[in-house]
Parts: C-alpha cells; sequence; structure tokens
DNA sequence: TTGAAAGCGCTAACAA
DNA sequence: TTGTTAGCGCTTTCAA
C-alpha cells in the first residue's frame, strides 16, 4: 500500500475518493500501530499551521480569562490550538508579540490589547492577516471587532440612576489610549444632552489606586456630585476607597456603579452594582468570526463588527440620593 | 550563495564556522528582502516544535492566570511559544487535550490540571514525556513538581489561631481528588497531635456555595468551633455565607482564614486572613525546570519537586475567640 | 480507485 | 569556510 493512499484514507474530508474497504484497512493498521500524523509535515505540504495567536494585555486583569477560555474553546473544536502571548499593556511588546506570532505563521490573531492608535495592528489590516479584535478597538476601524455594547451598559447605569433621583452624576474615566474608555465616556456625555457638562475625571489606569485618586479629585470639588459612573469595577472599587477616605458613605452620600461585573464584586461592601458584560459570549464570538474569515480567505469590506449586550446589575452600591 | 550558507550564516549558535563577511552579506540580504525562516521547516527538520503545552484545569479560577504568566514570561525569553489548553476541570478533557498537544509534538508540557489518581499523567512519567507539574500533584509522585508550601501556610494559619487563643479549630477542606486538598488537610491534622481529632468537613468544590454547604454543615454539630481553616479563599467565602445564615458573626462568633489570597478578598467584608501563594513565582519556577529537563534531555531520578514558600496575610476574619 | 513522483523550506552530514 | 546532497513526513498532482 502506497503511503498516497493511506493519507487520502485518513481524510475525513474525502467522500468516495477511496474505497470503503481500503479505508478500513487502513485505520486498522493506523490503529494497531498507534499512527498519529505528523503535524509538522503536514503543515509544511499544506502551508496551515493549526494554530491562531491570542494576544491578551494581561492574563492576570479578570476580563480577560473568560474571554480566552471562550476563544479557546471554539477554536479547539474546530481543530486549531491556541499560542498565547501576553503584552503586559506594553505596546513594544505587542509589536514583538505579533511579529514573533506571524513568523511562526498563525493562521490568525485574536487580539485583546488593541490602544486607539495601534500602529502595529493597523498594519495587520493593510497586509491583510486575519486578524479578530476583541473588545478593545483601534480608532482607525479597519479590523473585525466583537465587543460589549458598553455605549448600552452606560446609558443603563445613567438611567438607573436617574430613576433613583440622582442629577448630579460624575463620570470617573478608565485610559484615555483605550477604546473602552472612549466609548464608554462618549456614551456618558450623550446621556446629558445641553443639560451642562457633567464632571468628568480620568483614572490613568484600571485599577483601584488609579481610581482612587481620579475620585478624590472629583470629590476635592464635590460640587453636589450624588452618583459616579466608573470606568470599570476597579475604578469604582478605587471610588469606594476615595468616598471612605473623604469621610463619606456609599450609597448613602453618594452611589457607584461599576463595569464589567468581575468575580467578587459583588462580595465587596457595599455589593456593587455594576454593568455585566458577556464576557465568554465575546471570546465564543471573536472565534467565530476568525473561523469565518479564515474560511472565506479574504478580508471583508468593511470589516464586521459585532456588539453583544450588556446588562446592567443592580446591587447594594446605588441608591437614592438623601437617602 | 548556496541556501545551506545561507541558513549557517543566519544561526546565531555557530560560532565561527561562517566567515564573518558572508554573515553580514547574507544579514543584509535576508534585511532587505523581508526573509523569515520558515519555522515549520525548521521544525520538520530539527525534529523540534518551539511550543510547550500549558495544561490549565480552568482559567477563570483566579489561581491560575498569574501562574500562566510566569509560564509565559519564562518559556517566551527561552523562545518557545505556549500552546495553551483549558481541561474545565474534566478527567477525559484532560486526556483529549494531553493526547492533542503529544500529537502536535510539543516539546514540554506543564500541567496545573492534575488530580490525585492521574491516569493520564502517569502515563506521562511512564513515556518519559518532558513534564512539569505546578501545584496540584499526583499521589504516583512521578513527575516533577513545583507547588507552594501550604503545609506552612496551614501551619502558619493554625499557630496564628492559636496565638489568638482560639481551642476548637475547624477545618472544612475542598475536594478530596485534588493533591493541593490532601498535603492542607494533612498538615492541619498534624498541628493537633494526640489532642483528640478537630472537625473536619469537606467541601466537593473550591466554589462558594460548596464551602457554604459544607461550613453549614459543619455549624449544625456546632460543638464550640470558634475558628475555621478553610481549604481556600472560595471556601472561606462560603464560610461566611453560612455563619451569616447561621446568625453568626465574623470574626466576633467565629475567625476565618483562607488560602490563596486572590484578587479582591482584601476587599471583601471582614477582609480576609489568608494564606498568600507565590502564584506568579510558581509558573516561573515551573517554566524553569521544564527548561533544565529538556536541555538535559531525560527525565532525572527522582523527580525534582521543588516547594515556594508562602505567606499569612493577617486580615480582619480573624481575631481572640469571644472577642 | 490506487500508484508514482515530486516537493513544501529547511538543516545536517559529508565533501571539496 | 563553503558547496553538494539528501531527506524530515506529509499531501497533491498526474498517470495508470
Amino acid at each position: 500500500m502506497h503511503p498516497a493512499t493511506a493519507s487520502r484514507a485518513l481524510d475525513p474530508a474525502l467522500p468516495g475518493r477511496v474505497a470503503a474497504e481500503t479505508v478500513r484497512r487502513v485505520r486498522d493498521a493506523a490503529d494497531a500501530l498507534g499512527y498519529r500524523p505528523d503535524p509538522t509535515a503536514r503543515s509544511l505540504r499544506t502551508r496551515r499551521s493549526g494554530f491562531v495567536g491570542v494576544v491578551v494585555p494581561d492574563l492576570t486583569n479578570p476580563v480577560i480569562p473568560p474571554i480566552v477560555r471562550g476563544i479557546e474553546e471554539v477554536l479547539w473544536t474546530a481543530g486549531l490550538a491556541c499560542l498565547l502571548a501576553d503584552t503586559d499593556n506594553d505596546l513594544e511588546r505587542e509589536a514583538a508579540v505579533v511579529a514573533e506570532l506571524r513568523s511562526r505563521r498563525c493562521e490568525g490573531l485574536i487580539v485583546a490589547s488593541a490602544t486607539r492608535s495601534g500602529e502595529t495592528l493597523e498594519e495587520l489590516a493593510r497586509e491583510d492577516v486575519a486578524t479578530v479584535l476583541v473588545t478593545r478597538d483601534i480608532d482607525a476601524g479597519t479590523l473585525p471587532l466583537v465587543a460589549a455594547d458598553d455605549a448600552a451598559g452606560v446609558r443603563a447605569a445613567v438611567t438607573h440612576l436617574a430613576e433613583l433621583g440622582h442629577e448630579r452624576i460624575a463620570h470617573v474615566t478608565g485610559p484615555l489610549s483605550l477604546s473602552t474608555t472612549a466609548r464608554r465616556l462618549a456614551a456618558f456625555l450623550e446621556a446629558f444632552p445641553g443639560a451642562g457638562r457633567p464632571p468628568v475625571v480620568h483614572g490613568e489606569a484600571f485599577t483601584i489606586p488609579a481610581g482612587e485618586r481620579a475620585a478624590a479629585e472629583l470629590l476635592r470639588a464635590r460640587d453636589g456630585v450624588t452618583a459616579i459612573v466608573a470606568g470599570n469595577d476597579m475604578i469604582a472599587l478605587g471610588c469606594y476607597a476615595a468616598l471612605e477616605a473623604a469621610g463619606l458613605r456609599c450609597p448613602r452620600d453618594v452611589s457607584v456603579v461599576g463595569h464589567n461585573d468581575m468575580p467578587l464584586v459583588g462580595q465587596v461592601q457595599p455589593p456593587l452594582t455594576t454593568v455585566a458584560i458577556p464576557q465568554y459570549e465575546l471570546g465564543v464570538e471573536a472565534a467565530r468570526m476568525l473561523l469565518a474569515r479564515l474560511r472565506r480567505g479574504d478580508g471583508e469590506q468593511p470589516p464586521p463588527r459585532v456588539l453583544l449586550p450588556t446588562r446592567l446589575v443592580v446591587r447594594a452600591s446605588t441608591a437614592p440620593p438623601d437617602g
């Protein structure tokens, strides 16, 4: 029997190209010998590596792991493995990581580390590398994106606070280099048309200390603020700290809404009202989009953008003002 | 110029095997053409894939991501990429995942999903596949291991409670299928030599509900218990819930100590006293151990075991009894 | 439906 | 120090 015939027999994608009897014999022999086709040799021949690069900004950020799980699950089922790379939120490392992943002939890239100016990533679009962005977008808008509908989440948060009776609502943003911050800020501002600009301060990172510093600044002016929409949950916890330092209580004096619904924010004191995003589904959808792109071969014009619904989880950090 | 010469010129590991002038010319040409050697072809020839499989039980478990970061960082620096696979705490999936990783010719495996009986993994030892276990061990003890010194952590916890004046201390374990549970339980029992067996109940998973159920059972008997050493932080939070349901307060009525120091357990109410483990360093050390194993070629007899120090973080969930 | 032959891009061994 | 040759294990023409 010839190797070529065996190869054909073992290829499930070939319908009647080979006799059923032969297929059986080949399979039996393969089982008996414990034969596993060498993926390297196959790759060399077929020009397909069988894996996808997954670039994350920081695996330690609680938003990321469920997304990666969603990606991994879908890709794995499709027979693709995940090469994981962490950029540690560093642009140079992102560039290095993407270069390495490309040189390793990844079939595609899923990138969760995008920053708005995204040099490295724009180049991927230009060179038509199969790429899908998750959560974080580039301003150029030249790459496919799967993200949560943050704007709707922020609108829901503002509406919730307004319904509780809040009139002076502030926003503590995350870092301005991220599209998530921009989207949330824009949605926040649009929720107050004409009514005089609401207070906005910027946190320089998605961390508790950064949130605390920004919120402290906000509270110094005070300005009648009775509620804060935070850029994310860490920022919200920073707000808690700043409120405590200022001798204010949450939610009695100031209500706080977070974003993401990360693990345990329902266990802190007070349990945090927050905008939940469908993290796992973001991963699943991003992987599916990449798979579709790989099957089609070339990029679509314009790149698809999918926004998944968010959900406001009301807990105890929001209450009527003066309550 | 011949391709073989070019290949040699581009290989940094070859000292004076090629003329400096030639090296320069080759490099210039390579740069000009944007030449990148094909890793697939190289792999086929050298029989080295350039990546390592990283098997995790559940990326969503907060203990895992920092470990993976440590692994990824070290491996990446060494020129190896990480193929990530999640078993979802499922033995069948672990078997499938390991098989797939092996068939993809990973140079080695780092496994964080081991269970004590670990069929699949014992086979790796038998077949001399380069493998390092992190955190979770198999009973057979036939594979290299990097883990935290949980026993010391539990001893520190018990000592801390004893010094506060607690005499009736209980243990709520995690799932018995895990070596971490066994190690912590053994250390706990050894801390009470002769003094009559202290109360022990078993949580069937490292989750808040499982911890709550187990702790509720414990509290039904009550039995004068004034302190609980929990199998991990999630179990500890389950204890919080059970205490609250039973109308008891922590730490006034019952003190609680967790294990792992996961994110935000310092923010819950009361802030959790817990045994911190060096997660990132576990990853770093596991990766280093694998690298050493790969360089040596064959397995050591007996397999190395490294325990990294833990640290008791005292917060507000522990206080003197009747306090 | 199967066999034969070629070649993916690289590097290791050997020869010059 | 460089050139030659061969072959890693597979799949894909093309021919039978």
